[in-house]
Parts: structure tokens; sequence; C-alpha cells
DNA sequence: TTTGATAATGAACGCCCGTTCAGTTAGCGT
DNA sequence: ACGCTAACTGAACGGGCGTTCATTATCAAA
């Protein structure tokens, strides 16, 4: 027993955030226990401790990596300098590719949130008030050019995002439609939803 | 010790209802006790169990009245017989408002229908399916008299209800808006989104 | 081949969990 | 005033929880 053959902190590491976010997604974080996780890496629970602080870090790490990648992805992709409406279309389709390519992770940021410290979900909401910060500033400028007509971006920006994340809630693989025609047909409701 | 001075039934029950749902939708199903919610209720633990067979009776008890309630409600206010566009805006007002008054409830229909097990998980799913329903036919109707322009009827349900549902996670009483102005904008997005 | 660092064990800590039940008190019709 | 029933207590059940730690086996550099 102790150290296992072939056991590297490379390995076990991202093993135990992927069985944690797997576990959590599917049962909920205070329905989770760490010897559960432990169990489906494969190791003790008392191992866990060598990777993460405590369980909630665990959770945190998890959140706040996403919501980095996910920002940072946005904003890589993100078409420099465009037109307000092709802006628009391309956060559409990038919301609801990303957010389907890591539904587990997603699902997760909208359920899990209150399980953080407070410090912790302050850093949270700070990332995803930032994400949804683009979108307004997208709608705000269409709105300046006389592209939409927005009664109030504010409210845009919560409407649209929670049409687009709602896609996560019903989207099955090998369903009637493919991602790319989900796509096609939100883009087409929010353009109508803005005005333009 | 024992029973109480003034104890009733049909004061505990209800009252055990309150405290669950408030303790549940603050902390998530999981992550509260038995003994937490008998102590918000002034009783001991083992008083519980003269009202529900179990945990998770008590946290279906809860979602099957709201879905039962929510449905009932909808369907006494529902304009008989009008035009789609008169039904679906008195659907957007509907939803919002019901809601709303309801923030709790609803926010437990969305997170913790996990918890529940197989069987009870199909009536609460069943109920909210009939709900969506209920819009659908007015999508349909109106896209069948021309009165709407829409892609794909059962995606725009689902968009729809997300973004009316999505009022619940950012609106707080005494805001920038009222209830009715919310209404107002959210009914002119949506408006729009079906092509009318 | 030795040696220090790394990775893991497994037992233990105190605590809380959902649920049951024999016993006790209050309410209330007679 | 009595007696039955409804309401509740408090202790107990077996079990799982998050976390710590002394110990041990493996890895990798010298």
């Amino acid at each position: 027993m102790a150290r296992k053959t072939g056991s590297h902190s490379e390995i076990t590491g991202p093993k135990i955030r992927a069985e944690a976010q797997r576990l959590f997604a599917r049962h909920g974080f205070a329905a989770v226990s760490m010897r559960q996780i432990a169990a489906a890496v494969g190791v003790q629970a008392g191992a866990l401790y060598l990777y993460t602080s405590d369980k909630e870090a665990l959770l945190f790490d998890l959140l706040k990596t996403h919501m980095d990648e996910l920002i940072a992805a946005w904003r890589a992709e993100a078409p420099a300098g465009a037109e307000p409406l092709a802006a628009l279309e391309a956060f559409v389709r990038f919301h609801i590719r990303f957010n389907l390519e890591r539904a587990e992770v997603v699902f997760l940021s909208y359920m899990e949130l209150r399980n953080l410290s407070e410090e912790n979900f302050a850093v949270i909401e700070g990332l995803r008030k930032t994400y949804e910060t683009e979108l307004e500033q997208i709608l705000m400028a269409g709105q300046a050019a006389g592209v939409f007509l927005i009664p109030d971006t504010k409210l845009a920006t919560m409407a649209i995002i929670a049409m687009l994340t709602g896609v996560n809630t019903w989207y099955r693989e090998g369903g009637r439609l493919s991602r790319a025609t989900v796509a096609d047909i939100y883009w087409d409701m929010v353009r109508k939803a803005v005005g333009a």
C-alpha cells in the first residue's frame, strides 16, 4: 500500500477535478462526499487533500477555471471592430457552442454558487458580470448606431443570456436538431427580439 | 414536555412546509437537515414524521403543489378563445408575475429536481411539460394564423420560458424597475422575437 | 546505490445525518 | 371529571461526513 506504481500528480490532479466535476454535476455538491470522489479516482479520501485544501476549494477551482476560459475564449474569437449585428451573431453562436461543449461545468456554475464562501462567490459573480458586459456593450453599440431597437439594454442582456443558456436544459445529442441548426434558430429569434 | 400547549396539526403542518421551502431554497435540499427544519418550526426532529413520510416527500410535496397551482392559475386566467397575440401577451405577463410572487419554490423547482426519486421526478417533469404545452399551443395557433413567424415552435417555447424565468435570477424588489415595467419590456422582446 | 522528495494509505477524530419509537402531555367530546 | 386521541419529546440506532496525520511505498536525481 502507500504510494502506487506509476502515480504522478500531473495525472491524479486532473483526474480528481474531472471526477469531482462529473459527480457534482450529476448529484449536486452537497450530496457528493469526498470518499465518493476518491473512489471514482481510485485513491483513498485522504489523498485528495494533497490536491485541494478542502471540498469547497475543489468546487471553486472548477468554477473559476471555467469562467476564466469562457471569457478568454470569447475574447479570442470575438470579431474585432465588427458591426453590432455581426458581433451579436458571433456572440449568440459562441455562447451556444461553448456552453454545449461544457455542459457539466456550466450546469455547476448555475446550480452550486450558493455552496461557495462569500468571497469566492463574489469572484465568480464578478466574472459572470464581466461576461455579461461583453454582450451588453454589443447591444449598446447597436442601439447607438440605430441598428437595434431595444427598450432596455440591461434587461435585454439578461433575457438573451437566459434564453441562450436555456438550450443546455433541453438539448440532447442525437436529437431532432443539430447544434448548428439550433444556433441558426436561436440567432433568428435573438435578431428579431432586438429589432434587427 | 411532550405535546405543547396550543399545538394543532393545521398550524404545525403548514409551518413545516413553509420552513422547509425557505431553508431548501436558501441552502439547498441536501445541505438542510431535518433537525434544522424542526428547529425553525420549534419542534424536535421526530415530530416532522407525523407530517411527512421522509425528507424527499417533503420536497416532492412542495414541488407538486407548486406545479398544480401554476397550471391551475394559468388556466383560470388564460383568456378563453382569444387571439394568439393577446394570448401570448397574457402568458408572458402571467409567467413573470406568478414566478416573481413565488420565487422560493420556483427556484426549488429548477434546482432540486435531481433529489427526487425517478417516479416523483417523472411526475414533476410531466406537469412542467403540460405547462410548456400551454405556451406551445399559443405559438402554433399564431403560426397557423399567420400572426407569428417562428422558425420552430418547440424551440421558441423553450426559449421564451427560459427568458421569462430568467427574470427571477436578477429581479430584486425595490430595484430600478417595477414588476409591471419589467413585464412590459419582456413582452416587447417576446413579441418581436415571434415576428409579431 | 543511496537518498530525499513525492504520492498515497488507513486509521482515527468528533460530529451530524435520517429515521424510529416508547413514553408523556394537552385538547376535547362526553 | 374522565378518557381517548392527537401532538410531541428525547433518546437511541447505524452509518456517513470532512479532515488530519503518522507511516509507508515509489520515484528520480546524485
